[in-house]
RNA sequence: UGGGGAGUCGGCAAGUGGUAAGCCAGCGGUCUUUGGAACCGCCUAUCGGAGGUUCGAAUCCUCCCUCCCCAGCCA
């Protein structure tokens, strides 16, 4: 535990910007906390929290409280603690813990040393509790989940007190430290807050606090059978932190009031404050652990770091980079109106960082073999491709050309439509930065199928370009067969065929079954083999990829991450 | 029907009494050895609705409408 230090100056708050460089105007919360740091409150101290329940992966809506919490404390010169919200036993995992860390880690923020856990107070907690018995604010109900549930009245009606409201401190105390050690069964007893079971806020008729249940925790083990409730551990624990701003979802709101009960009922030196946004929803995807969860568990995808899923492991693996998110995340912005954020921003920041970063490199997809007949049998030459057009500095590579070669099934055409500037029969188009070929003829097999392109190339043109200056309408990529490396291309597309899955009777009959297509024998330039898992690149004029875990020296998988914005796509598609 | 929130361009989102930023998407164009990138235009929102206050309101007041959250011994 950190106790609260002195106050520091305050920092003027960094300058915020959007992608665009544009400055942007401070949201609510950050007008809460400027507000406050200029009247001294909570002694000019900014402490935030990120406290996730250790029950499955962090994903894109958590990516924008950790922006939140964490950007938050390095603007206003504060910190922010990781706290793992581990009361409930029975759904939290220490492999969660684990994910928490790293994803955490990976999207660019540290927690330093304030890693806590709620279950580390639990000591503490259950003194809080004998506190508000011993004040008359709590007591021991013996009523059934289901009579309780039956007395707390309706949304309209009020609440019926307990037959078991009235007890003495002395045998609330007594039974309360029974509980604890373990002489009833779960279920037979529960503490709880004496607020007022008429008031119109349901969550301030007598809330649990605490109930037993008997299930080994992944950090206490069996040291306790029962647990404190979220409403009763969270405030307590930003209170035993010194969090100035608890920032949390829309959902909380409600839950205000006895946040601020309990503050005020333990007379607490510390006075947080807690602040509600709205939670992050994104077109074709869901964003919410227990539907993941389902998605994990049904083998609808590959597990939580599946490239199609929303979670931090899995935009990860699809090649997604942090600094991409971060920017997203201040790009969506901070408001209490429920939304709905369209995907593509999210594809634009991945595009934007992307294209800055990533090398490019040849690799096709769908190959078709193509033979230069002009070009002598054996010979190979290299040409100097360069590696990154937005980024000078990143040099060239060289890349070997032989009389066979691979191009992209997808530029050539037989019957070429209008607008369609890539090989064709009879016409000629630039090999990227290799010659100048012209199409002159289409080997079949017995099916029809094409199984090779038969082009002459101009020695002359050699690099790009022709000495008697005549333009070529399409430049494509290749491959030089002999060079090549086979590996496995995975292309994603989004998990859902709907904008909002959300809204569907059922979800999982929403989900896109064509969100994953498997291309068993791409054909890529020799630099590709033998790449570390995560290394990010563009395939010229298709995509960004990553190389992917699965992946051997012998045979490379390759991630779609995105695909470039394709306006031929685009002409093809109005015909 | 009780309580708590929210309603500004297709999607986010500025604006806090002085006459509606920006971004994404979309559309058109320039350029181009990635039909990528970049660049240039367009995208003509009267601000949920109706009243009212005011010289003047998205911003203040009143009433109404719509949407979201709350009846776990989940978080």
């Amino acid at each position: 535990m950190t106790e609260p230090t002195a106050t520091a100056p305050a920092p003027e708050p960094e300058k915020k910007l959007t992608l665009a460089g544009t400055p942007t105007s401070p949201d609510f919360i950050r007008e809460i906390v400027i507000e406050d740091q200029a009247s001294g409150k909570h002694g000019g101290r900014v402490v935030t929290r990120f406290p996730p329940e250790p029950n499955g992966y962090l994903h894109l809506g958590h990516a924008k409280s950790i922006c939140l919490n964490f950007g938050l404390a390095k603007e206003f010169g504060g910190r922010c603690h990781l706290r793992m919200d581990d009361t409930n036993p029975a759904k939290e995992e220490m492999e969660y813990i684990e994910a928490i860390h790293r994803d955490v880690a990976w999207l660019g923020f540290s927690w330093g040393e304030h890693e806590y856990y709620a279950s580390d107070y639990f000591e503490k907690l259950y003194q809080h509790a004998e506190t508000l018995i011993l004040r008359g604010l709590a007591y021991v109900d013996s009523l059934s989940a289901d009579e309780i549930r039956a007395h707390r009245g309706t949304l309209t009606a009020p609440g019926k007190n307990s037959p078991y409201r009235d007890r003495s401190i002395e045998e609330n105390l007594d039974l309360f430290r029974k509980m604890r050690a373990g002489e009833f069964p779960d279920g037979a007893h529960i503490l709880r807050a004496k607020i007022d079971m008429a008031s119109p806020n349901i969550t301030m008729r007598d809330p649990a606090l605490y109930r037993i249940r008997r299930h080994t925790h992944p950090r206490t083990g069996d040291a306790w059978c029962i647990y404190p409730m979220y409403d009763y551990a969270h405030p307590l624990s930003d209170e035993l932190e010194a969090v100035t701003h608890s920032v949390c979802t829309l959902e909380f709101e409600a839950h205000r009031p006895l946040y601020d009960w309990l503050l005020v009922s333990l007379d607490t030196p510390n006075r947080p404050q807690q602040i509600e946004f709205a939670r992050l929803n994104l077109t074709y995807t869901v964003l919410s652990k227990r539907r993941l969860l389902e998605l994990v568990n049904g083998k609808f995808v590959n597990g939580w770091d599946d490239p199609r899923m929303p979670t931090l492991s899995g935009v990860r693996r699809r090649g997604f980079t942090p600094e991409a998110i971060r920017a997203f995340c201040e790009r969506i912005g901070v408001a209490k109106r429920d939304s709905m954020v369209d995907v593509s921003l999210l594809e634009h920041a991945v595009r934007e960082d992307l294209n800055a970063r990533s090398p490019r490199v040849f690799g096709v997809l769908r190959p078709v073999k193509v033979v230069i007949e002009t070009y002598p049998e054996g010979e190979v030459e290299h040409f100097d491709a360069v590696n990154n057009p937005e980024d000078p500095s990143a040099g060239t590579r060289s890349v070997p050309f032989s009389r066979e070669l691979y191009i992209e099934a997808d530029d050539f055409r037989e019957d070429p439509p209008k607008k369609f500037f890539r090989l064709a029969p009879g016409r000629e188009v630039r090999l990227r930065y290799a010659y100048l070929v012209t199409c002159k003829e289409v080997v079949r097999d017995a099916e029809g199928n094409i199984v090779e392109i038969r082009c002459t190339h101009d020695p002359a043109s050699r690099g790009g370009n022709a000495p008697d200056g005549r333009r070529v309408q399409g430049t494509i990529h290749w491959v030089s067969a002999a060079h090549a490396v086979d590996a496995e291309v995975r292309l994603y597309d989004r998990l859902f065929s709907v904008e909002n899955p959300n809204a569907e009777e059922s979800y999982l009959d929403k989900l896109n079954p064509a969100s994953l297509e498997v291309l068993p024998h791409a054909k890529l330039e020799p630099s590709l083999a033998g790449k570390p898992a995560g290394w990010l690149c563009q395939f010229e004029r298709l995509g960004y990829f990553c190389a992917d875990p699965d992946g051997t020296p012998g045979k490379p998988v390759y991630n779609r991450t995105l695909t470039l914005k394709d306006s031929w796509a685009k002409i093809e598609a109005k015909g």
